[in-house]
DNA sequence: CACTAACCGAGACGGTACGTCCCGTCTTCGT
DNA sequence: ACGAAGACGGGACGTACCGTCTCGGTTAGTG
């Protein structure tokens, strides 16, 4: 996350360059890939200076991870309102299945990144898996209060299995489609 | 997987040098990390020259592969061998989470490379995951005819379920214990 | 010539690493030959990075030029200012070849990077033989004034002939000693 | 010189390959000019192997003095036998000069390996410089005994100017014209 | 209204790894 | 013992980033 250490002396950041460097950031790492992008061309691309980035987050991991995670926390919230019909598990993934086709490439490469850092790995985990989690964790509970998933279910275990799916495939180049979303919902559904 | 392009005519290359670079990667990845080793180390520590291992290898990556999928697939062997135990399964994880206690950061680093380079992810998903995926499919398979798991589980999502849940936590440096080999078994075990 | 391509903007450069860089090339070429001695020694032995080196200079052959170059312009003055006695062309020629003993393997070397770099080459003759080049013309243009050459000697062949002999041995390892002074300067001085 | 460790016994050396390498380097450095034609790319293009070549020439600049120096032993004959006319000196230096159209950029590049490796610096003196010095040595001892340059000319100093000052230009990229040869006869030319 | 502290861009800094190139030697097989 | 072929250890090269530092200049709030 950016850290602001302003004291309330001196000069006041400047309030566009955050955005502008979230921004590009962003643009570069969908055109160019993770690993393309250096840290100048994404200063460069936002007019402003590499030292103006350091000052805001730690690299290029961090930055990046914000840059992702704005859009992802809205999503969060859309998947956990609305998770409606026969199969909400099978709906939920396949939502975010969905979501993964324009981010998904930017999320490995955060992933990747969080192999190499431990440091960023856990605020990946905070800012990025956590979220995710508690709401798929919210989406079974009510399934299975409402009976489509066995009433004995290990909520903690079918998460870690459903989103460990999804990431499994989407490491490996392996496609998030319908028929999976469906396969991995059958997995833990209620025998009738 | 190192390259042969062996004619015939010409000096033949060193049969020791290969096996030098593999156990120089091997020992170097797991005592300094993959991102702290570099070429000219591995070379160094091989006693040969730069240009010997770039001649047999591309690069760091695909090198650190072959180092490491040596050795994982004995242990595919072992674990397709014996599988044995009321819940089959269940031991299958174990293990499995066992033998990543020493190699896991290095698999946790190809994993991460696999990200930023297509063509290792494929070469990756050939070499590690696919025989990984065969012997559970065939744990699975033998649990299934002896009943320990339901009958119409679908096989392959429950390797994806698994092995999923498996890198899930892994590459988040979350615990790969007993109990989470228990819980993750539990899921897909028959309901007596 | 160390290229300056200062806009004003950004940090300024260390004004202390041109220098260190001119005195530990000077003094590694003196010691080891310039063939001995890498880009990486010299930024070594000059505590300053490989890259600064190259944002000063194209690359080798031009640093070890300039870094001979400043003491050459000095040594061109004091050989201008001063060419006394009753055979001054003698007496310079002397006094230049004694400036060789020390600095001569290194202008072959110069000379030799001269031959396999036209860029190089022109730079050379710009900053090196040019400047001598008129500082003899000047010292033959005295002695005829003064009766000691010819009064119709052609000036500009007569330069060349004489620096022409003087790199024809230099070049070929053969000794630059008084006697060879004595019988240049013989070849164009006036029949009384 | 190419060298003939023959001892008789085993495979002889097969004949064709030196003259292919010969004629290989040849046209290679005058193609691409010398530093930019390696070992590998004349071997190759004399469809031999590297350690041909280095069997019969410990390197490079060898190879490359013996490539060119056939053609200049022929050369020196002519000129050694007809140095006819008025102002025989001048003769031979427009003669030297033109047959320098060709092979002045080897010749360049020859001397420069002279200056790197003081091995070759005496091969090259001894195979090039002075069959080239004893030639213009008979010119000038003929001319000084028709009378066309003085009788006190001290000829081996004239040797050096003469010869010196053909090389002062060729190295740096001068021209080597008709004006010059005659400016350059014109300094030793006896006063009438 | 000046001062000052933190910001801004730009870009140089020491450092490190990369992948390429060539060197001169060595090692195979076939002739 | 030669030949072609090509791998060997070694080392320099020039490039690309990294994260830091240092300029001159800008922009608020404070004294």
């Amino acid at each position: 996350m950016e850290h602001d250490l302003t004291t309330g002396s001196g000069r006041p950041r400047d309030a566009e360059a955050s955005p502008a460097l979230l921004e590009a950031a962003r643009r570069l790492v969908l055109e160019k890939g993770y690993a393309a992008t250096s840290i100048s061309d994404i200063a460069a691309a936002a007019g402003t200076g590499r030292q103006t980035l350091y000052r805001r987050w730690p690299g290029k991991a961090q930055l990046i991870l914000d840059a992702f995670a704005e859009h992802a926390s809205d999503q969060v919230d859309d998947l956990h309102a609305a998770a409606p019909g026969p199969d909400p598990v099978r709906e939920f993934l396949r939502r975010t299945f969905r979501a993964l086709d324009e981010t998904g490439p930017a999320l490995r490469s955060l992933m990747a990144q969080a192999q190499l850092d431990p440091a960023f790995c856990e605020l990946f985990r905070q800012r990025f898996i956590v979220p995710r989690r508690a709401a798929l964790h919210a989406v079974l509970a009510q399934a299975r209060d409402s009976g489509s998933v066995p009433a004995d279910l290990d909520l903690d275990a079918a998460v870690a299995a459903l989103f460990g799916a999804l990431w499994y495939r989407l490491l490996l180049g392996e496609p998030l489609d319908d028929g999976y979303a469906a396969a991995l919902a059958g997995l833990i559904r209620a025998e009738p």
